[in-house]
RNA sequence: CGCGGGGUAGAGCAGUCCGGUAGCUCGUCGGGCUCAUAACCCGGAGGUCGAGGGUUCAAAUCCCUCCCCCGCAA
């Protein structure tokens, strides 16, 4: 069985180990080019591309696969199957016709709800309290294909994208492999996604982390935990950014956007709309992320201070 | 050469400009108070001040070199 992955990101890091790990003859892995990632323009490689370094993985890189060069060399590779996690690439129908069993995507919701970019951070944005893994066949759509296997899981209280996204990366990743396994022994029957049912969202934009501190504490609870770790909820605070990765409602009221208690021991509580927010992990402006409690046993927040002025 | 901040006790910080006993908050341990407590009071433990070199009677602090971390921007 020739298998060729394409993946970029942490998400698909899990899939691709379990690919190699399962013996799946997987004789090329395709990822997004080498950018100047962090400070000093140092080109970096993604995660994907680190993985298939080390397990001695040809790397193929192209910023357009889908032009002749990328398709060439997909077409020598032979594929009988490709298998996609979080690419970061559409596959034109000219990629999609290469491989003879088809296109196997590891999308991270419980399709047809949430296709397209960032499903994770959507699903917490919206205070979704299930989402899932669910394994398709790539068609020319994005996320339109027929579905193969799901594998669902709750979202925790207080749960960060960043933290869902690690556990359904491996979620995906056995998903895959059984997937794969039933698929070509011919044991899984593709079904169609329902159109009535299916829902689409945008890429993240980061003006959609600026907190509105008139709206709900749960609100803004969902908008800090979906939008962890980027572009992540930020308000104004000491003439700077201050962000917040990770909170909860509370109870409490007072003007939206003021700080009603706060201490190393209590906390940190923000009025909002409705409700207050409990401040869990934030970033002060310049400093590094921490959780409220370890900022506020090195610097005060006097209670009062209000948030969200000259951001 | 993209701009900038930082490394001091388990955590978060002050002290560095202007060298002279290593300090604060939280946590932790012990004791007390209380019907009780994450509350309060008392006491204790815990630090090669990122590394190396230099200047000095004396360096967390001044000078040089190096390592590591982080924010912004992309």
């Amino acid at each position: 069985m020739r298998v060729v992955f394409m993946g970029t990101p942490e998400f698909a890091v899990p899939s691709l180990t379990a690919l190699l790990d399962a013996g799946y003859g997987v004789v090329g892995v395709f990822t997004q080019p080498d950018r100047p990632v962090g400070r000093g323009h140092k080109l970096a490689a993604c995660p994907v591309k680190k993985l298939a370094v080390e397990r001695g993985v040809p790397v193929y890189q192209f910023e357009r696969l889908r032009n002749e060069e990328g398709l060439a060399c997909l077409r020598a590779l032979a594929p009988d199957i490709v298998v996609t996690a979080a690419f970061g690439q559409i596959l034109s129908q000219a990629l999609l016709d290469v491989p003879k069993m088809g296109t196997v995507n590891v999308h991270a919701s419980l399709l047809p709800a949430y296709r397209g970019a960032a499903p994770i951070n959507w699903c917490i944005l919206n205070g979704e309290t299930r989402t899932g893994v669910t394994t398709m066949l790539t068609d020319a759509g994005v996320d339109t294909g027929d579905m193969l296997l799901r594998c669902e899981t709750d979202i925790g209280e207080v749960e960060t994208a960043a933290e869902l996204s690690v556990r359904l990366s491996h979620l995906g990743a056995e998903l895959l492999i059984r997937t794969l396994k039933g698929y070509i022994a011919g044991e899984i029957a593709p079904t169609p996604q329902d159109e009535r049912l299916a829902s689409r969202q945008p890429m993240l934009k980061k003006e959609m982390g600026v907190i509105d501190w008139t709206r709900s504490a749960r609100e803004i609870s969902c908008q800090a935990r979906g939008l962890d770790p980027w572009p992540s909820a930020c308000t104004g605070y000491l003439g700077g950014t201050l962000k917040i990765y990770r909170a909860r409602p509370a109870a409490g009221e007072g003007e939206p956007g003021t700080v009603l208690r706060s201490s190393a021991k209590e906390g940190l509580f923000v009025a909002c709309g409705e409700g207050a927010l409990e401040v869990l992990e934030m970033q002060a402006p310049g400093g590094k992320r921490m959780s409220a409690r370890a900022y506020l046993a090195g610097k005060k927040i006097e209670p009062g201070t209000r948030f969200g002025e000259g951001i």
